[in-house]
DNA sequence: GTGCTGACTGCAG
DNA sequence: ACTGCAGCCAGCA
């Protein structure tokens, strides 16, 4: 195949894929992510997509949050105040910037897309 | 062309 | 229990 101009990498698309097949109510991490598509140690790239992903609105970065259910990228976001108002408006609660119940909002590519 | 930074994660001390 | 370091990919000076 030629190369994809518009595509900048294959690896941020997939991260896109993935991201948009959030469940609502629902989140993951980065980790997550990076593991599903193969590349783990690949984390910090994945959270790098998620900076180019402000350009497509399909994708809930908001639902992304780190390994430990804090919300790091909040402060990307329009307003610090703005990913916790997101995922509050989705039933996910969220207090001192950390996911409550994060075990059980978590969602798992890996685990959700291969069962 | 080279080097640094960044929305992360895991291991070692 | 907490802190520090290394690895990965992409964008920018």
């Amino acid at each position: 195949m030629q190369k994809n101009t518009e595509s900048p990498s294959t690896f941020f698309n997939d991260v896109y894929e993935v991201v948009k097949l959030i469940p609502k109510g629902r989140v993951t991490s980065y980790g997550a992510i990076a593991r599903y598509l193969g590349t783990a140690k690949s984390s910090r790239t994945v959270g790098y997509a998620m900076n180019a992903a402000h350009a497509i609105p399909e994708i809930p970065a908001h639902r992304v949050v780190n390994r430990n259910g804090l919300l790091t990228g909040k402060h990307h976001f329009a307003t610090p105040t703005r990913m916790q108002e997101l995922l509050a408006s989705e039933g996910v609660k969220v207090v001192n910037d950390q996911v409550e119940c994060f075990s059980e909002l978590f969602w798992d590519p890996m685990r959700e897309l291969s069962l």
